[in-house]
RNA sequence: GCCGCGUUGGUCAAGAGGUUAAGACGCCUCCCUUUCACGGAGGAAUCACGGGUUCGAGUCCCGUACGUGGUACCA
């Protein structure tokens, strides 16, 4: 190895003069052991001698990150430097550094945080779109590769949910508590009770945790984010009041805000398909002739409230001796498309008469086709 | 390979020598609801392995295995 300490001091002078490119490392002592208090890992040592000599200014001139932190942290009089756990390796650099130039009386305290590791390992951000989850905060489209990663709060994730989930990998209260606002948390923290091993990533849970902050929100708060959403994919969404009872409505059936849109499009515009199978196979005359009849009983009721809608719904499923129940899963397919949905009764109520007529006798004759 | 750090159900985790080893996610069953969801009740599943120390070990020590980070004139 060709180096200031191979070679004599004069062939050294004569390079320098010569402009000869060299770059400045840091000489590691010999024999001596480097230990330092971390606040998480708490005693943490190495041994100097397998500590390579890192490179601290480039050939161009330019420092390395090992240089540049140090002088950095000092500039800056940083009293705790927090970072990723693969930086503990190179920890001794940095404390000889601080030693060296600025005094280990000067040196920050040090935390070095536990890793998020993705399902097979170490969680690469270069791998982001593979995952099937986000790993950015937002939407990220590599410079290099010009591979696109779908943020997650594009995704549908609430800030706050983000912000719980982060935090709730590689710490814990102790208490059984896991949904914490920001507020909560910055009054609850507690540096000990960080974790000193890295924790897999589980988008299941991610997801739990939206969920629960969808619920917690206000539809108020999510008024603005769900207007967004329908303004994207050009749906016409009436007036405030009536779009903010609609939100209130199905929140709690939407894990990410982009749910929102299959949940609540058919309080807007009618469905577009329908799932006439799952009404089919148990149709006959009888659930034909109600239905007919309903809308001309419907057409005929004073007031348009709910109460006035299930009344008039039960009373003729009486009279033609059909068991409410089974006429309410044929009714919500003609008004919804599907499966799924708040209270049947309510939403007829919402879109209004006009429009529940029209659903159901466009339904039925899909439904006879 | 070498060095550092770590290891409680599938995942996140509580636990600081003596507990029936919390809780949450996910999964399954049931109740509520003649939809979906919410909510409620219950279930399956765990201390990586081997040695010590101790009256007693998930908890302390050592070893092995495994995981993870580093090992760049990247950060």
């Amino acid at each position: 190895m060709q180096n200031s300490l191979t070679l004599t001091n004069e062939v050294v002078q004569q390079y320098l003069q010569e402009g000869k490119p060299y770059v400045v490392r840091i000489k590691m002592p010999e024999n001596e052991i480097i230990s330092f208090n971390d606040m998480i890992h708490h005693e943490v040592s190495f041994e100097s001698n397998l500590v390579d000599d890192k490179v601290l200014l480039k050939a161009d001139g330019m420092p390395t990150y090992h240089l540049a932190v140090v002088v950095d942290d000092y500039l800056m009089k940083i009293s705790h430097a927090f970072r990723g756990e693969e930086w503990l390796s190179s920890a001794p650099v940095h404390i000889l550094l601080w030693k060296y130039l600025f005094g280990l009386e000067n040196m920050p305290q040090w935390a070095h945080l536990p890793l998020i590791l993705g399902p097979n390992g170490k969680l690469s951000k270069r791998d982001g779109a593979k995952y099937g989850f986000p790993v950015y905060a937002m939407n990220w489209t590599d410079p290099r590769s010009e591979e696109f990663t779908e943020g997650f709060k594009e995704k549908g994730f609430l800030p706050e949910a983000f912000i719980n989930l982060l935090a709730m990998l590689g710490w814990n209260g102790g208490t059984e508590q896991e949904l914490f606002s920001m507020e909560e948390l910055i009054a609850q923290f507690s540096i000990e009770r960080v974790h000193k091993s890295g924790a897999k990533f589980d988008y299941e849970k991610a997801k739990w945790f939206n969920h629960e902050w969808i619920k917690k929100s206000t539809t108020e708060a999510l008024y603005p984010l769900v207007k967004n959403l329908f303004e994207t994919k050009n749906v016409n969404t009436k007036n405030e009041d009536y779009f903010k009872t609609v939100i209130g409505l199905v929140k709690e059936r939407c894990t990410l805000v982009s749910d929102f849109y299959e949940q609540s499009v058919y309080f807007f515009e009618a469905p577009q398909t329908l799932d006439v199978e799952a009404v089919k196979p148990k149709w006959n005359e009888n659930k034909q002739s109600f239905f007919e009849i309903l809308c001309t009983q419907l057409t005929e009721l004073k007031a348009w409230d709910v109460i006035e809608i299930e009344n008039c719904f039960k009373n003729l499923a009486t009279e033609k001796s059909i068991k409410p129940g089974e006429l309410q899963l044929p009714m919500r397919i003609m008004l919804v498309g599907g499966k799924f949905g708040p209270a049947v009764f309510e939403i007829a109520h919402l879109i209004g008469k006009e429009e529940t007529l029209n659903r159901i006798q466009s339904a039925l004759t899909k439904i006879n086709n």
